[in-house]
DNA sequence: GTTGCCCCGTGATTTCTGTCACATTGAAAA
DNA sequence: TTTTCAATGTGACAGAAATCACGGGGCAAC
């Protein structure tokens, strides 16, 4: 696919190298990219699709931390890639997703060479870093209606839209409680008309 | 002071270059080193002493994040140097503290030429991602009981005493919790033989 | 000594959240 | 159409933690 319009900032020496090395690869919704303890062998940039960071608990819950969308890379798998160490996340592609793999072996001399890519590992780690920043704000901080009203809110803005297509319990998982809590909570939010419920569906106003 | 033996992975060139171009500061106990949405205009070494890293909230509760003790580096502000941006975090010192500054305009050269500071700095940010994901394993999966074990264990280990000189209160705030939960808390593990009670000290078994 | 100030202990109460049990509903499959 | 099943609604209850209200105790300044 023709991802260079994703990353315009790239000199072009670069993204020829890029598009020599790199391979691309495709991941159906649900499949795991990447799991915890798992030793990483290349870079990952995102080309198409949602990838959702997660830390699973002992009982297989899914605790979200953020998305990576077209454009982002995976701050994770740069950092552990050039020390060749293990990834301490779960990454799962939410929809059919393309992505470019860039072996690690490269990594080094982009981050040399190219000081387009070396500022784009940079952005990438403290814009990853800021957003968990927010996560602890939110379980440190806040209680559930509020952090339920942060998760709808990103969630919107991540696909643009204002109908959310996910159920109650996916919503309970990402936010490690419980389906009877979020409907309860979500109800209330309908009684102060900041949504409307549908099945599977959540209308934001 | 005579830091080299902090940094021994740095190359002599490297090393000449930071004595050249950094300067040493003092702060004490006490002292606010960064605050959030601050720009940051030098990168932190630290040379003696602790950090707290912390995130503050509405009423001034200071949840703690992790500890910069000597050898360590402040990732936060290596990432925000690099793209003069403001930090999202607050740095307090909790000792008597020596930092070693190095201004901004340094970094790039740096990152290019020396690659043992260029592994520094990428060892450094994936140690406080990776302090970061277990705080919010913490807050996310455990109760307060575990949390505040933890803690203690932490502390403990950080300052190489099983004699822990903190008050209760001083834990709640860290932990953003109340200090009569703490000192509740606290009293189950004396019941549980894990700790012994003293005023402003905890005494670890 | 005594005064004042933290620190700590502890019960009572409330709020928030998780859990259990079941009813209802809607949409797709048979 | 009926069946079936996942999604949702809701009451009752349990448990963790926050809050309120005190009381006692140690320690330092006066």
């Amino acid at each position: 696919m023709n991802w260079k319009q994703l990353f315009p900032q790239f000199e072009p020496e670069l993204i020829e190298l890029i598009e020599k090395e790199a391979t691309e690869r495709s991941f159906n919704a649900g499949d795991v990219i990447m799991r915890t303890g798992q030793y990483i062998k290349s870079t990952v940039l995102v080309l198409e699709g949602q990838i959702k960071i997660y830390r699973e608990n002992q009982d297989g819950g899914e605790f979200l931390m953020y998305y990576l969308g077209p454009g982002q890379a995976c701050a994770v798998s740069m950092i552990c890639a050039i020390q060749s160490q293990t990834s301490e996340i779960m990454a799962k592609a939410e929809e059919d997703t393309e992505v470019l793999m860039i072996p690690i072996q490269l990594m080094d001399e982009m981050m040399n060479k190219y000081k387009t890519w070396y500022q784009f590992v940079i952005q990438t780690y403290k814009g990853r870093f800021d957003e968990l920043l927010a996560v602890v704000d939110n379980i440190a901080f806040r209680n559930m209606d509020e952090r339920l009203e942060f998760y709808l809110k990103r969630y919107s803005e991540k696909l643009g839209k204002k109908n959310i297509e996910v159920s109650h319990q996916q919503i309970a998982d990402d936010l490690n409680s419980s389906r009877e809590v979020i409907s309860r909570l979500l109800k209330k939010m309908e009684q102060r008309s900041l949504v409307k419920l549908h099945r599977n569906m959540i209308e934001l106003s």
